[in-house]
DNA sequence: TATGAATGAGGCTTCATTCAT
DNA sequence: GATGAATGAAGCCTCATTCAT
């Protein structure tokens, strides 16, 4: 989905200087992300990227200062490929159901891309740089959304620190509920109903429905 | 807390053999818990861990297959020494008064032993098997709680398997939490309250409130 | 002194391509200069190069055969120049009082171009082919000078060969003191008078001055 | 001379495991000695000096902890070697006879181990640290045999500073004239005598001869 | 002639593991 | 059981040089 990836069958001969330089960096950057997707960072070398890519070791460094940038790039690129996909699937309808939407767009989208769950689940050890950028991306984005839902009505009773805290809870419970439940045996699955079902009431109850009356003040 | 660190001075003179193996063991686990706490899995090579312990890189070999096998022991233990600890402190109020007192006493503990976090964090990807025995005994443990509070009236409405779904979601927003708000530069420090005022709304209404009444079927 | 840099302000636009050809390679020479200078022969990358004189590596190769040939011409070209500068001032007395002239004169040129400091002494290791082109420009030079104040009574005694060991002691003295004396911290500074003053003395005594009664035949 | 090279024939089997330690530390050094006074420093990588030795590339670095700090060793270890060949033959003449004496000693020792030229020539540049060990060594000893004789009458005139500077001199011509005159493609061979005759007529006269009556005050 | 991406050999260093003492 | 030196594979990166445009 989202872009044709570089390998993809292209008349190399037309390119020029300046196109031949970005698609050989779309090589290599392709190539890493499905050795890391496959393998993880840690056993994702220079030396396996530049081979997957059919470049030499030195050809790496004329498009990345070091190993680590490379790999810092990794998450917020199909981070963003990711925002985009779920933005694309969430629909209009009321807040509530669109939260549920998109957290079951997310699990799609780690079918759509596969590489997406390795990637994210290391990167905080392995690329902390790339991995805050894709932090604040996302969690920027998602607060955007609550505070909108709050205005429209949909939510009471939050304020947005509160929101920043659910949505790392959020990131936190979709992370875990995919390690757990999207990895059958190396391939990726779609996830048990079940899981959609329980996400679905806790979150329609806990932050969009109403204030509890029994809670102490 | 839970327990003295085998560091602590002992009459090593009057052991026997039997107790001898146990104890240079030992000085080898709490090492590898100080340096994998303070450097991460990924810098906690044999040498070093050797070196803390004061014996021997030889020695290692003679008390553990390799080094992998002692990391995936780590987290294990402390994870047990967590549940005891949470245990310890959960009280006796009711359901959702006892998982809020559960959601404190998890960033306590980590104030105790501020190792924790790391060898939890970072266990997925340097100690896979052991992360999985320690999910596993977490899960199950969590789960049975949850059960007993459905048994008593505080939750309707989740079966079993949504259970285990709700338990992982969980254990995601803690561990995003803590790594988010627990971290400050260095050091471990407390929880801001907005967050735990978030968790628990979240689970009041979301797991512990009356069903939605606007809920579609 | 010496020469204008290629650097500077030159109608570029007016040049034919005989001109431009002509100027592109000073400007690689003066950017290796430049570098080495700075940095010494190990550091002098033709990336480097290249980068200090604002031209693509390829352009390098154009212009020299590789790297070697280039900083092989690095020291026969400023030791020229240091020649022309130590012979401007060593003006017209006695013979002694012209080798102090010349001594002086040499810690003046490094003042003036501190780069020579290390293209001259690193040569040796880095660039043995300029190097003995540089000592023989050097000691002929010299040579014909010693021999000159022999015949004019200056001094006695010496035969054409020792005057050609005599050169490289001063040679070697000269660089020996430049480096312990001249680099203070970095900078270039002025050589202490006790070193003027003792070379002073070993010279008039032991050259030029008269041979000795109580030496064995 | 000096001392026995470690790969003489020994009996290995019979080193208990400190003496083995030793052995295969000195096994590297040597190995080091011979690759850098046969390649040169900037040849001398880890891999050939490894080889050289006869042990694996890992070993190196279980006896120092990194290639320049081997590197670093190698001067002042075979300079002190050089100081106690040169006083061995230095005799009890008078001062001025007695440098002369050292002066031809330097050259023999030169022949003696032909690695010292290369050692100590290029170490300045790639064994900095070395290099000013062993002109410390050297300087400091250099500076006290001049000062005993002027004690003893034989030098008048000159005072410390000129001493230092002095001794800066004979070291620089040492190493030039070795240079020029020592090696003969590729061999080390015997001074000429016009360079040693050239030497003692400016020493004798220049250091140890009378305070020169037509000098400027 | 100028360009600058591509190449690939080679350098230094780390580290888990083995094994003789 | 304890020791710690030895091993060698593997990793990251640099850089002179080539060559198609």
């Amino acid at each position: 989905m989202t872009q044709a990836p570089a390998t993809a069958a292209v008349k190399v001969a037309k390119l020029n200087r300046v196109e031949r330089n970005a698609w050989t960096k779309r090589k290599i950057f392709d190539a890493a992300t499905k050795v890391v997707g496959r393998f993880g960072y840690a056993e994702a070398s220079v030396a396996r990227i530049t081979e997957e890519a059919g470049v030499a070791q030195g050809t790496f460094y004329n498009h990345f200062e070091n190993r680590q940038e490379l790999l810092d790039q990794l998450l917020p690129k199909i981070g963003m490929d990711m925002v985009r996909f779920i933005r694309d699937r969430t629909g209009t309808a009321d807040a509530a159901r669109q939260e549920i939407k998109r957290f079951g767009a997310f699990f799609d989208f780690i079918r759509e891309v596969p590489e997406f769950l390795r990637i994210l689940n290391e990167a905080e050890f392995f690329a902390p740089i790339g991995y805050q950028k894709h932090l604040d991306n996302i969690s920027t984005a998602y607060v955007r959304i609550m505070r909108r839902a709050r205005h429209a009505g949909a939510i009471e009773d939050f304020s947005d620190e509160e929101f920043e805290a659910i949505v790392h809870m959020f990131m936190g419970a979709r992370g875990y509920l995919s390690r757990r439940y999207s990895y059958a045996n190396g391939a990726v699955t779609a996830v048990p109903v079940h899981v959609i079902s329980a996400y679905e009431k806790l979150i329609t109850r806990g932050l969009f429905g109403p204030r509890n009356e029994n809670q102490q003040p």
